[in-house]
DNA sequence: TATGAATGAGAGTTCATTCAT
DNA sequence: AATGAATGAACTCTCATTCAT
């Protein structure tokens, strides 16, 4: 019988699920989703058999959604509060940058791993459309971002989606950058993508 | 005795291997990378076993290699006719977006399985340092053309490498951003991106 | 310590007992004996953990005994109301045919999980010989009653071995049939039946 | 790569197969159908491993339907041989139940395997409604030859369903009945059956 | 009377690759 | 240039059961 229902969870099975989801992510970050197997897992987190993840997760899909809603639901607390209080839709967009960057800056593993998840799961094509909310959900505050400042004039026009889109793979990609260039200043790396995204959607004067 | 010597190779064996390598482009478009197994290829391709797959290539990676040859080849065939006899280096730069973008455009299959065995070869960490060396000549070029145009004043003042990872994943991203948007307008996308990074790197007046 | 001894069980025990059991036969029922796993009982008995299972029956081997015991009880009741006062053996005979298939039209569950149990349990040759006790009890009855049907001279002379197995299966498969043929008209079906066996057994005329 | 081209198939793919099949009946036969495992299968074949069963069948159900193709082709062989030039309906259908009950006491094994796949495959309801075609073919024989004699006078009326049903059952069920009294007299048995079918479907005088 | 956590054994299946011809 | 047969390693997942409380 494994424990399926995320309401009614023990203090033990939620300390033995976050463990294999700590074991998960540096797995992943390590050694890449595809050889993140159940028993390098269970090795990492110091379990004696691969058994214990099938009894705390249905499967690899669940423990997988368990890493993403971990991950996301941190970076989700971490912007909320970044972006509390901000004046203007351009003071939010590039404090969500920087914010993001800083984050995938302080939390390089999980990061890796998450986007490393986002990839595998993308994979097989319109095949999990459902598992990738949490991406959209991203995107579409970008989104909401962009329109609102344009519809107080502080952008200029242009196609929302594009813009977001171009601005969540810069962001998105850095893990993998980082993997060829781990020294990247990213304090640096941050002003200038900032910048680069604000004179792109700044009212050409 | 099996045949790996790219110098010398048969009209015939090299008629196999492009039918394989046609077979991969197509399964991994379709199915993703780690669908993509020897078997589900060999199936594609016609061939009754994958024992003609390992006879033709060393093994996987080398086959992967050729695909990435064989695209990538292509794209610099490709890009090097439209980028000839332009007058400056704004020019170049908005020519080598839309050049990209109209290649993915009209060569999605291929695209997509590129940038899939990309993703999928960067995996591993540092692991496969060889095998990215089409990737990093192409960000070389960007990179040189933005240096240049700082050089010359066409450019304003930025990191050069921030400037053109950014447009590099920007263009990279498209095949995937075309799974889940297959209808969207590739003109007009051309158009955004253009004006996008135009902005983001002309001297603010 | 559990309880496991019929001999002394509380009221609680028992009525947790029932309910297994009873889930047990409907999970039988639907989804085949094989199906029928501990997991898959729990769930439907609205169990959390399959440990209730284990704690209130030693094994899945006495799981399935009670649930033999359970049904071929209440079909012995069932058979021994309808089969008092009878004038001869072949009313005996014939009403014994038609009740077994009255039963199974009105308990197609309980029938089914149980068939599916005794062709189970008869699976590995010989190695469950004791399992078999109720079944052989009632070809046993049939025997009995076919041999003194012959020696008041109701019947002609066949061999009472062969014949009752004939007729145990033609109404122990009808579970079987019923699957692929779940609309079929019972008491026509009783009907011929009978005659058929009565047709068999009458002495010849 | 597998061989799953029925078509084409090279002598010793055919060999293997065969001895695979061959040692899968004999496990099913000795130890039922839920201990037939891949494991077990390959140990009583010779095979060092369970890899080259999978190598030569796409699963355990392909296995399963080759036992099922082979035993029933033969089946199909000898009954055809069997019931050529039969003078009437009765005739057909007392060669026919003789017949099938030799074919059983000469291929016990063989039988046993048969009908424990049937069984099996019956069991989740519904769920493998085409893998019973041999089955329903035969059902299909009996019925038509039953039909045929009540046109031509030679049978009584009854409901064709119901007697072909009971007939095949008191056959299928054979095998089973063989496991707990092996040393069943068959010859004597075959008389049995024939003579009360025979009762059974005769115009009453 | 009941529970959550954990377990070892085994299942079928996929994988890229190698042997011998 | 090509082939059929075979292989070992690894994979996720299910099973009934037991431990400790």
């Amino acid at each position: 019988m494994q424990v399926r229902d995320a309401t009614a969870r023990s203090v033990a099975a939620t300390a033995r699920r976050s463990q294999i989801v700590a074991a998960t992510i540096d797995t992943i970050s390590d050694l890449g989703y595809r050889q993140a197997s159940f028993a390098r897992i269970a090795q990492r987190a110091g379990l004696s058999s691969t058994r214990l993840i099938s009894y705390h997760f249905a499967g690899k899909d669940e423990l997988m959604r368990a890493v993403i809603a971990d991950v996301s639901g941190e970076i989700r607390d971490f912007l909320t509060e970044r972006l509390r209080d901000l004046p203007d839709r351009r003071s939010a967009l590039l404090t969500y940058i920087r914010a993001r960057i800083e984050y995938t800056a302080t939390h390089r593993a999980r990061m890796d791993a998450l986007m490393s998840i986002f990839l595998e799961f993308r994979g097989p094509a319109d095949q999990r459309g459902d598992d990738s909310a949490a991406e959209r959900r991203t995107l579409g505050y970008l989104q909401d971002l962009l329109v609102a400042g344009q519809r107080s004039g502080e952008f200029r026009q242009f196609d929302p989606f594009v813009l977001a889109s171009t601005i969540q793979r810069a962001i998105d990609s850095l893990p993998f950058l980082l993997r060829t260039a781990p020294d990247l200043d990213l304090d640096s790396y941050a002003d200038e993508v900032a910048t680069l995204f604000d004179l792109a959607t700044r009212k050409t004067p």
